[in-house]
DNA sequence: CGCTTGCTTGGAGCGCACTCCAACTCCGTA
DNA sequence: TACGGAGTTGGAGTGCGCTCCAAGCAAGCG
C-alpha cells in the first residue's frame, strides 16, 4: 500500500471556510461526538459506504481520519464537507469538477479567485438548467392541459 | 433486409395531438419541405445521425418514412415529436420512461389519462428539481460571497 | 474458543445513454 | 465506369457514477 498519508492527518492548516457554508443549521448532526463510523455517516447522508469510500479514493474527501485499527473516523467537519458535495451534485457538477475543487480546497487560501470563478461558473449553469426547467414546465402543463379538455370532451359524448 | 415496412407508412391514425405542442412557434423548420434527411435532422435537432437511428431501434420515435432506397426522410410530425422528447429529456426523464410515454402515444386515444398521469408525475418531478436548484443557488450565492469578502479582506493588509 | 458484526482493500461489474465500427448499398458527377 | 459521399445495419465499445465482490482483519459476546 502506498496511501499518501502526508497531507492527511497532520493538516491544522486545511481552509476551515469551505466545510461550514451550509447555511442555516449549522451542525444538526446525529449525536455531539466528532467521530463517525463509515456506516453512521452512510446513514447520514444518504450514501452508501463504498461511496464514501470511493469518494476518497478519486480525492473528492479529504484523506478521512483513522481508529488505531485503521477503520475511518469521520468528523463533523467531514459531514460538512459532504453536505457541500451533495449541494454540488444536485446541481449535476461532473465528479471531477468536484475533484477539482476539492484539489484547490486542499491547496491553500491563495486558490480562493480560482475557486470563486469555479462557482460563478457552476452558479450559471444552475441558473441556465433552472430557466430549462421552467420551459419544460410549461410544455407539460400545455399538454396535460391538453389531456385533461380532451377528456372532458370525450365525455360529453 | 426485413424492415417492417408494415406500422410505418400507412399511419394516418396515429395522433397527431402530441406533435405539435411546443407551444409558441409551430413550425419554423430548416426549409418547406416535408422529407429530411437524417443528416438534416442531426444538424437541425443538434442529435447525432447515430442517436436518432437509436431512438427508432429503442421505439422512441415512430418508425420513419423511407426513400425507395430505404434511407429515412423525417417528416415536420417527427421533428415534433423530436422537440417534444427533447423537453423530456431535458427534465431529465429516463430513456425507458420516454418509450413508455411513446408507446402509449401508439396505442391510440384510449391512453389519454395514463399519459397524462405519466405527465403529471413527471410535472411534480421537474418542480422538486427546480427547488433542489434554487436552495444549491443559495448555497453558491453564499459561498462566493465569502469568497469576495475574503479577498476584499486580505487586499486591506 | 467460535461466531457475528462491521470494517478494510483492489479490482471487477453494472446501467444508462449514447457512440462508434465494419461492411455494405445507393446515388450523382466526371 | 470509377469514385466520393451519404446512407444502411447489427453489434461492440465508451464514459460516467457508482455498486458489488472476495478475502481478510479486529472487536465484542456467550
Amino acid at each position: 500500500m502506498t496511501v499518501t498519508q502526508t497531507q492527511t492527518s497532520g493538516t491544522a492548516a486545511e481552509p476551515l471556510e469551505d466545510l461550514c457554508a451550509s447555511a442555516g443549521t449549522p451542525h444538526p448532526r446525529p449525536d455531539g461526538q466528532d467521530r463517525y463510523t463509515i456506516s453512521e455517516v452512510a446513514a447520514f447522508t444518504g450514501l452508501s459506504a463504498h461511496t464514501l469510500r470511493w469518494y476518497e479514493r478519486i480525492g473528492l474527501m479529504p484523506h478521512i481520519d483513522r481508529s488505531h485499527t485503521g477503520q475511518r473516523r469521520f468528523t463533523n467537519r467531514d459531514l460538512d464537507w459532504l453536505a457541500f458535495v451533495g449541494k454540488l451534485r444536485l446541481t449535476g457538477m461532473p465528479v471531477a469538477d468536484m475533484v477539482r475543487y476539492a484539489e484547490l480546497v486542499r491547496a491553500g487560501d491563495h486558490t480562493f479567485e480560482e475557486r470563486q470563478e469555479l462557482l460563478r461558473a457552476t452558479r450559471e449553469d444552475v441558473r441556465r438548467r433552472i430557466a430549462e426547467l421552467q420551459s419544460t414546465l410549461a410544455v407539460l402543463d400545455f399538454k396535460i392541459e391538453f389531456y385533461a379538455d380532451a377528456r372532458r370532451a370525450s365525455e360529453r359524448f
